[in-house]
DNA sequence: AACATATCCAACCGCAGGTAT
DNA sequence: TATACCTGCGGTTGGATATGT
């Protein structure tokens, strides 16, 4: 079938948003809910298509959204995950419930691969073998390259279980890291680099977050269409992301992993458990990507499941 | 200081899958 | 069943900024 393109309408404004738009936005969304994107132009007056708003909307409007400065954690996530499910990024997304999708696309793309890379050409410089990070299929590469996994693999766990002990967790802290939080903490913020045009217009960004918080807090009303329970949920959790940053309990940050890594947290079925996984994205579908519980285990379990699960499940990539 | 080059990342594009009619 | 529409995803682009010469 022919499909007629989506933005190529006269009068739809393309490029960066301005404030003014993102307000706009958000006060619709406030007032209705995330979903029906097609009707957001129509009724806000914004010159601009649907998917532009959903997408405004879902990489940097939406609350919960963590931004810049990559913790060691996540980064050995993306590693690993990206190694896993190759460049799914929403399913690796899903993992990482503060990050989006682009976010650790654009992270994967101009930074991690760099990275790797360079680990990779300095490994393969010892050994005289000429390789990119990807193709490791050589014996030796590879053993190498397993290696480096499993230390990554080892510092992961020590820094999750470091992690799942509240009062040692300072570092560890940022992989759940508040939406007020996070904005309020600038060296947080900016600590990537100091861009200034990111930090000015996140000023933005923050006010507009901030002009959620109420409504966070009273919980949008119930949309009509299916989208909305699932993304109202994904507030809640915001919320209660907030009450972790004002008094968070060993429990509520216990809880927070196990919705992370947890296997019920995939489960549909069980609506009554609130995660951060229960919003736009699709859980269901990761259990299709992978046994999650692999992944469970590869991070989490002793040194000898480690190597038996991960280096099975990395040797099977290869 | 001026210019060239590199880097980053928000946004766009096209495609695919799901759903409604 | 066929068609139209909506939404989500991954790849790519282009403008802004940083860095080097």
């Amino acid at each position: 079938m022919v499909r007629p393109p989506c933005c190529d309408k006269e009068g739809v404004k393309k490029g960066p948003w301005t404030p003014e738009e993102d307000i706009i936005l958000v006060s619709y969304i406030q007032e209705h809910g995330p979903g029906n994107w097609k009707a957001v132009p129509t009724n806000t007056g914004l010159l601009r298509c649907s998917k532009s708003c959903r997408l405004r909307w879902t990489n940097y409007l939406r609350p919960g959204i963590k931004r810049g400065n990559f913790t060691d954690q996540e980064e050995k996530m993306i590693i690993h995950l990206q190694a896993l499910l190759g460049n799914r990024w929403a399913a690796i997304a899903a993992y990482l419930p503060q990050r989006t999708d682009n976010d650790i696309k654009n992270y994967w793309n101009t930074y991690l691969k760099k990275k790797l890379k360079k680990l990779e050409t300095s490994t393969s410089s010892e050994s005289c073998l000429g390789h990119d990070e990807f193709s490791v299929s050589q014996p030796i590469a590879r053993g190498q390259w397993e290696r480096r996994l499993q230390t990554d693999i080892h510092m992961a766990k020590k820094a999750l279980s470091e992690a799942l002990q509240p009062e040692k967790s300072t570092s560890s802290s940022n992989l759940m890291l508040p939406l007020e939080s996070n904005f309020s903490s600038e060296s947080s913020f900016c600590s990537t680099k100091p861009t200034t045009q990111s930090l000015s217009y996140a000023s933005s960004a923050d006010n507009i977050a901030r002009l959620l918080k109420g409504w966070m807090k009273n919980k949008p009303k119930e949309g009509s269409n299916g989208n909305n329970t699932n993304v109202t949920q994904n507030y809640e959790t915001s919320a209660s992301s907030e009450g972790m940053e004002k008094g968070s309990t060993s429990v509520e940050l216990s809880e927070t992993f196990e919705s992370l890594f947890g296997y019920e947290s995939f489960d549909s079925s069980n609506s009554d458990s609130t995660t951060l996984f229960q919003d736009e994205s699709k859980p269901e579908n990761i259990g299709e990507i992978m046994p999650f519980s692999m992944l469970e285990k590869w991070l989490l379990d002793d040194g000898a499941c480690q190597e038996k699960v991960g280096l099975s499940e990395i040797n099977y990539i290869f």
